[in-house]
RNA sequence: GGCGGCAUAGCCAAGCGGUAAGGCGACGGAUUGCAAAUCCGUUAUUCCCCGGUUCGAUCCCGGGUGCCGCCUCCA
């Protein structure tokens, strides 16, 4: 049984999906104005691996991640009218749906590079907007919202049901704590509490009529019209990171649940943030971090993957270069198991399977899977594969084996995403100076086969010798 | 002020009532022509502190201390 600790009932849960076999799912994406950082993706990175995981676990999963690209309003120009993306738009002297385009784009490359498997949805707020307006007339007729000019507002009032995520129940919020919400908009609301469906601002750029005036849509309506429209009323799984339970999720059960009458989300998954070297990530400190940048520095794409996902989504995280470190030298350990079973199965000694070893697989293939099950338990399933490899290692693997092996490791995988999609290749040359030190080797030349194989390290490629024959790696 | 989370070895990190997984690093050994890779061994006696419950607590309860997130548009 696959448990999930829910957000909303802060306990460990059964999963017990709507239609038997089938699992909906929305996360939380980017909003596409900036580039997406580290800490963002260790986001992505944990949406990647509960969908991995459903797949694994046989789920027919939908999978439905938006693209904000409707800009959120900032504080500091609130004034102006101007939004994030507006902003940033201004400045980079584009259009806001070019750089959203762009941002975009960028958002995609991360992923890939991080290997994250695509959602089967990425809806973009711009082409929703009629969903929205649906929405906001259905809880305006419904007298849960109400109009001040030409914009629209919640009333919290009217649904009892709020606070329930996140625990501010009452009236003990402070209003205006975060200071990003400017005076004369907290003047328009009959309570403090009440939130932004419909805004309106003649200097806004991105606009749309609707029946109740010009303007654009308030942050959180935008993922309870997408959701709706991709996933239906109810459906099993919405994630995001932990800033979001207030107020984006806490404001998208009110406006759903207002609208529809029916339970929103059954179970809600949010991913703790991440630190950098012990600090809080923050562009105006200037220690943002971002993938590319690593990669730039030689950290290897999988390793980052690997590193991201290892803490407990709900963990805390600090991103520290030295853990790094030590993530990419246990990713590598098992990389190379993989490559070296890989010649064995090839090249070593003949032989089916051994029952011991089909047993191993076995026990791991349920431990791993037993792991994960108790809300993705990575650190426990993680263990289960270093376990496995020091015991293999220790054994003498016959072709079938290692055969064996390979098939359990390519189906962990499914949820790991570590393993060389291509075959690597080697250069005709390079190919020929390994023959060429083989047969030193043969004739015990000792002092040429150590020439060539230093030379070779130095173009980055590691020989290894092995009773099968060389074996090579790239470093 | 309100809501919530976290504190486990040099570093990362599981466990959450029965006496401390796993990874990285370090040290010692085996193997190897030498390496690389691999294997074996060593590396936590206050699991933040103080009380309590219990036959028994890292795990439960209370109180501290320290970090962290959110409080209307930051994953």
């Amino acid at each position: 049984m696959i448990r999930f600790h829910n957000t909303l009932s802060r306990k460990l849960e059964d999963f017990v999906p709507i239609v038997a076999g089938k699992a909906g799912m929305y996360n939380c994406g980017p909003t596409v104005y900036s580039s997406q950082h580290i800490g963002n993706y260790r986001a992505y990175g944990f949406t990647d691996l509960l969908r991995r995981f459903l797949d694994l676990r046989g789920f027919e999963v939908t999978q439905v991640m938006n693209i904000t690209d409707v800009g959120h309003l900032r504080d500091e120009v609130h004034d102006a009218g101007e939004d994030k993306l507006e902003a940033a738009a201004r400045k980079a002297k584009v259009d806001p749906q070019q750089l959203a385009a762009m941002y975009t784009q960028e958002f995609f490359d991360g992923l890939d590079l991080l290997r994250v498997r695509r959602a089967h949805h990425y809806p973009r707020a711009t082409q929703h907007v009629p969903q929205m307006i649906e929405i906001i007339q259905g809880l305006l007729d419904k007298g849960i919202a109400y109009r001040v000019g030409d914009e629209v507002y919640y009333d919290v009032s009217r649904f009892p049901g709020y606070g329930a995520l996140s625990g501010n129940r009452g009236d003990e919020l402070e209003a205006g704590a975060s200071e990003r919400v400017a005076d004369e908009v907290m003047a328009k609301k009959r309570h403090p509490r009440d939130f932004a469906l419909w805004k309106s601002d003649p200097h806004h750029i991105q606009q749309w009529d609707a029946p109740w005036g010009r303007g654009f849509p308030g942050w959180h309506i935008e993922c309870s019209a997408m959701s709706r429209t991709y996933l239906g009323d109810t459906f099993d799984i919405h994630t995001g990171g932990e800033n979001n339970i207030f107020p984006h999720h806490e404001c998208e059960i009110a406006q759903s649940e207002g609208f529809t009458g029916k339970r929103f989300v059954n179970v809600w998954l949010h991913a703790a943030h991440l630190n950098l070297e012990g600090e809080k990530m923050a562009k105006s400190e200037g220690n943002v971090l971002y993938p590319k940048d690593l990669v730039a520095q030689g950290e290897s794409p999988v390793a980052i993957r690997w590193y991201l996902q290892s803490v407990h989504y709900r963990q805390p995280m600090n991103f520290t270069r030295e853990a790094l470190k030590g993530a990419t030298a246990g990713v590598e350990r098992l990389l190379n198991f993989h490559d070296s079973l890989k010649h064995r199965a090839d090249k070593g000694p003949e032989g089916v399977a051994a029952v011991k070893v089909v047993e191993s697989l076995d026990e791991a293939r349920v431990r791993y899977v037993a792991a994960l099950d108790e809300d993705l338990n990575v650190a426990e399933a993680n263990a289960v594969l270093f376990d496995l490899m020091r015991s293999l290692n220790a054994m003498d693997l016959t072709r079938g084996d290692a055969a064996a092996t390979l098939g359990f490791l390519t189906d962990v995988d499914q949820v790991l995403g570590i393993l060389p999609v291509a075959e690597e290749s080697l250069e005709a040359e390079v190919e020929r100076k390994i023959q060429e030190r083989e047969a030193a080797r043969r004739r015990k030349d000792f002092k040429a086969s150590d020439r060539i194989r230093d030379e070779l390290l130095a173009k980055g490629i590691v020989l290894m010798d092995s009773p099968d024959g060389v074996r090579w790696r790239r470093k």
